[in-house]
DNA sequence: TGCAAGTATAGACCATGCTCTTATGTTGTG
DNA sequence: CACAACATAAGAGCATGGTCTATACTTGCA
């Protein structure tokens, strides 16, 4: 599929799919055979892909981290213990971040306790 | 205290806590008797609410999200009912945070078992 | 064939959150 | 009183993650 399809597909804009192409996130490939353009095409991975960049944007996880975690997933540019130590190391830092929120969950929950006590 | 002071307390830098003072997440009193300079004092609430931007930061609150927070915390600009909802708020949007986490962790155990029995 | 819609590249511009530099004035200790 | 250490303000510069504009070429349909 061409770039407006993947867009349409995915709801992230086309600006910003080619942010993420020339952040080296995504590749489209171009059509050897056709020689009157050099438009991109993109598979179902790179469908996935910008879900798992949403996704993982939203938790926080910056480009850089959501590149290494591609390269685990969709390439075999990594050994598998290679693989499975990137998954590892996200799986922690996931980990860590619950931690830190249900602290911060705490804190809040003990200062609205506060503040109603103070209505009083 | 001093600037300086407020910084090695809280380990955090001179520019960034004048960075804070600019974006008016906290705020220095001048003293009126002085008047041979300007020179911005601290109180015990500015380390705390330096703790808390470090904390709310580390989990992915921005600092607009911050001074909101903190409205609600240290200010009397709030009713009571309106600083519950601040955090009630604030409550719920980590509710939501933990929820995505969970979801991401079960993702990429998925995959990591996928990729362990690849290896077979 | 003309024209709207799509595509590519390059680069300007923006918000957030710092980080540092320059310039200048103040304070405190030997 | 010299001088280091501290303070101020103003503003430049930077990394990240976009967002948009300009320019120019290609494609598909009436």
């Amino acid at each position: 599929m061409l770039i407006h399809e993947l867009s349409k597909r995915t709801g992230i804009t086309i600006h910003t799919i080619r942010f993420y192409e020339k952040s080296g996130l995504i590749q489209g490939k171009r059509d050897a055979h056709v020689k009157s353009n050099n438009y991109f095409h993109y598979d179902e991975d790179t469908v996935e892909k910008l879900a798992l960049i949403r996704d993982a944007k939203s938790i926080g996880f910056t480009l850089r981290e959501i590149g290494q975690l591609m390269d685990a997933w969709f390439t075999n540019q990594l050994s598998i213990p290679e693989k499975i130590a990137v998954l590892d190391e996200k799986l922690e830092s996931i980990d860590e971040k619950i931690k830190q929120l249900m602290e911060m969950k705490a804190t809040i929950s003990e200062f609205k306790k506060r503040v109603e006590t103070e209505s009083c």
